[in-house]
DNA sequence: CTTGACCTTGACGTGACGTCAACGTCTTTA
DNA sequence: TAAAGACGTTGACGTCACGTCAAGGTCAAG
């Protein structure tokens, strides 16, 4: 037989049998006087058989490894070895899957923005809160889907946890939505606007009663030029309310 | 941030950002004056934004063009997509597991030969004619595996029905056993030893009564240049055997 | 001044082949 | 007899999402 007619009885490609020539895997068969490859039966088994090991996962090294009787492990191990490998990714193939059918369901109801693919907490709160249409709430959300991805799951679920309680009580929400209306009204104001004070202390009082005590600025070491890049997408004066609610809490104005 | 601190916040490596810039899924951040990239927490969402796609499945390519915005493709098309390829490894997987459960459970049970990974009809089969131990008949087994490689699902299927209806009958088995016997004893004997003909007959008349008529060689056409391959691993008075049955069938002696 | 932690670009390695290039060999047909 | 077409040969590059060096520049601290 030549290389063509082997391949063709085993059902593989001619590339593929000269691949395992060159890594050993299959022993080169003698040659005719013009160079071409000479195959005998012999041949085809021993191909046929690296075929039936690469099927059950094989590497070609471990199929070497095997065929060359070498003891080094025993097959058996391999194959637990494949087969644990194997169990690990078809969790990870179903995991992925359930996040996907999830993914799949929101974009069936409606549209899918930014938010696409978030964790299913982020999307429960998301879903709770109905952030207003406004540049500046786009921004928190784009925060949140930040920590989402950073955050150990640990941290995330009492991240959310948090804001789930928060979300629960209406007069917080009313809030929420009433300080996104007059935050929007900021988007072209200039960073000296009156309207900037009153809606600070608001912010400020709503954190003190809510966020506050134990977490988030107020305490020693607190150092303001973290806050910075959190501002990046408000315009001047939102940003500027933010500062100086910071301000407030940390009791410095 | 600079890029370790970008990284460290997603927690990915600083090579996956180069990358991602490289591959146009992410962009190019201003540069500092001694040439560092400098990020801002737009950056950031933004690579959460990649890191979410990809973990969904979505190729780099496949993320550069949804967060493009291009509406070539619908993102749920691409996801509906994904999902349907990853339904079908994960039944390849499955597959998998199934077969390497059957080859461990035989690993188990015994010890593991060049038949290591056959198909169950493959399996099956060997179990039930019991081949002895014999060179021929390991030859014969070799040929079985180089059959059940590089067949079709469809003509093993039916192929291996007809071994198996055979090997039910009990009379057949035994006259298969004391074959391989007088074979066997042909292992050392020279191409002209008298008990040749008689052993041919019998093979002959044996595949008269139970594998012909309709297959095999004996019809017009048949090229007994084809045979010589599948004789390879016996000693040269045993394939004389199988010669000279062929002969007998075909009518030419 | 050294040490060490960070940053830069560029290039190679991974695994199991597919694909192409550039060429020689053999058989069949006009 | 020549040309076409189907085979064979070796060698090299591409795939995919990065990991891992190499060979340097930058910067803060001891």
């Amino acid at each position: 037989m030549r290389i063509g007619e082997l391949a063709a009885l085993l059902g593989v490609s001619t590339r593929m049998v000269r691949h395992y020539h060159h890594q050993g895997v299959l022993p080169e068969p003698p040659r005719l006087a013009n160079g071409y490859r000479e195959y005998g039966m012999r041949d085809a088994i021993a191909l046929a058989r690296v075929r039936r090991l690469v099927a059950l996962g094989l590497s070609l090294d471990e199929a070497r490894d095997v065929i060359a009787d070498d003891r080094s492990r025993e097959l058996p191990e391999i194959l637990a070895e494949i087969d644990a490998d194997l169990a690990r990714q078809e969790e990870e193939i179903r995991a992925r899957r359930r996040r996907l059918a999830e993914v799949l369901r929101r974009a069936e109801a409606g549209t899918l923005g930014p938010e696409d693919t978030a964790s299913p907490d982020l999307l429960a709160f998301l879903t709770t809160v109905d952030l207003p249409a406004s540049r500046a709430a786009a921004w928190d959300r784009d925060l949140l889907l930040l920590m989402d991805s950073g955050a150990a799951a640990g941290d995330r679920r009492r991240a959310f946890r948090m804001l789930d309680s928060l979300a629960a009580d209406p007069e917080v929400r009313a809030a929420g939505q009433e300080f996104y209306r007059r935050l929007d009204e900021l988007a072209d104001a200039d960073p000296g606007d009156p309207r900037i004070g009153p809606l600070a202390e608001s912010l400020a009082e709503y954190s003190r009663r809510h966020l506050l005590p134990g977490d988030g600025p107020g305490r020693p070491g607190w150092d303001p030029g973290l806050l910075e890049p959190f501002l990046d997408g408000l315009a001047p004066a939102q940003a500027e309310v933010v500062r100086q609610a910071v301000r407030r809490l940390a009791g410095l104005a």
